[in-house]
DNA sequence: ATTGCCATGTAAGGGGTTACATGATTAT
DNA sequence: ATAATCATGTAACCCCTTACATGGCAAT
């Protein structure tokens, strides 16, 4: 079973952009690839200690400015070491489980009017996805950070993906709306 | 925890086309919607036990043609009507964990040309999925079956996917090439 | 001989989410 | 007053994959 836990290295890779706590990481994570990455607090937290264990970050307790203390993360040599070995490795290809394509596959059961409005609910929620990511390229393109190039390139592929599904719902509604019930 | 079995549905869904063992549901998901749902069939025996008891779904024994019994299963109208009441729900977003994005994401720490190699392994991962993915397209245009029309949305979007993805490979070639190490 | 397909199933165990618990500060 | 944000953490529990077990038949 070479199933690596994945969060260990999102929480490294964070922690090379800076010393960030468990809320911080969170947060991060739901600001810039929560498209296609999602982590919890009950991921992060107890991860958090094993790596600090192991040696691969180490934590400082900070009074919080405006709240309680913060421990606040940062990356050793050994954890950048053990990221970059991961980060050289093949990727694993993606488990995907689209609730909507279920549906839609199985639209014969309940009808062409009924299957529309999956793809209606979908469109709606691609729609506002999409205007998300485009307001955070305007930001993105202002960086000049060593990161922004790769930041750049998932979002844009985000937008892709967004405008991707947009173009498909069109043509879908199309073909449907042709099938007798 | 709202959390509903969606093993549950898909084999129901499975045996709305016809009547199916578990060796059979297993090939039917791998080669009609593998692209963006699979299951295994350490989830397909327990779960066809408990739809069973359910009295959702009745087996019956076989002898095999070639080869072991068979327990072959028919979907009961409870099964029908279930079925159809989970159809109508909106679908959940999905959650998406892309480690191809999340390597690429992190690029800054192993530089522009190892990232590159992830960009070109998804390339060619890509491209064999859409030959795949056309190939079956062919097939199923000749199809006059009532569910004929769900099946062609969900594969045109899965070639929509793939066609936009090697889109996006290619930009992103150009941009990282353009990324000083 | 041995690989591959047909066919059904179980056990182990990690991965991951949700809900809960706690409590201070700040804004409305 | 009340809601929202900051902040850390645990417990329960489901989801799901992987690996294993078993064995007959067909093809190379």
């Amino acid at each position: 079973m070479a199933r690596l836990n994945r969060t260990r290295f999102t929480i490294l890779g964070c922690l090379t952009i800076e010393p960030m706590s468990g809320y911080d990481v969170k947060r991060f994570i739901d600001r810039t690839i929560s498209h296609f990455w999602n982590e919890s607090y009950g991921q992060i937290y107890p991860t958090l200690q094993a790596l600090e264990e192991e040696g691969l970050i180490e934590g400082e307790r900070e009074p919080g400015e405006r709240g309680p203390d913060r421990v606040v993360f940062r990356i050793t040599n050994a954890g950048r070491e053990d990221l970059g070995r991961w980060l050289l490795e093949p990727a694993e290809p993606a488990v995907t489980r689209y609730e909507h394509s279920l549906k839609l596959f199985f639209g014969h059961v309940i009808g062409p009017s009924a299957s529309l409005q999956h793809v209606e609910r979908l469109r709606e929620r691609t729609r506002s996805e999409l205007d998300r990511l485009a307001a955070a390229e305007v930001e993105l393109e202002k960086s000049a950070a060593s990161w922004a190039p790769y930041w750049l390139a998932v979002l844009r592929g985000g937008m892709r993906y967004s405008e991707m599904v947009l173009a498909w719902c069109d043509a879908t509604e199309t073909d449907l709306r042709k099938v007798t019930p």
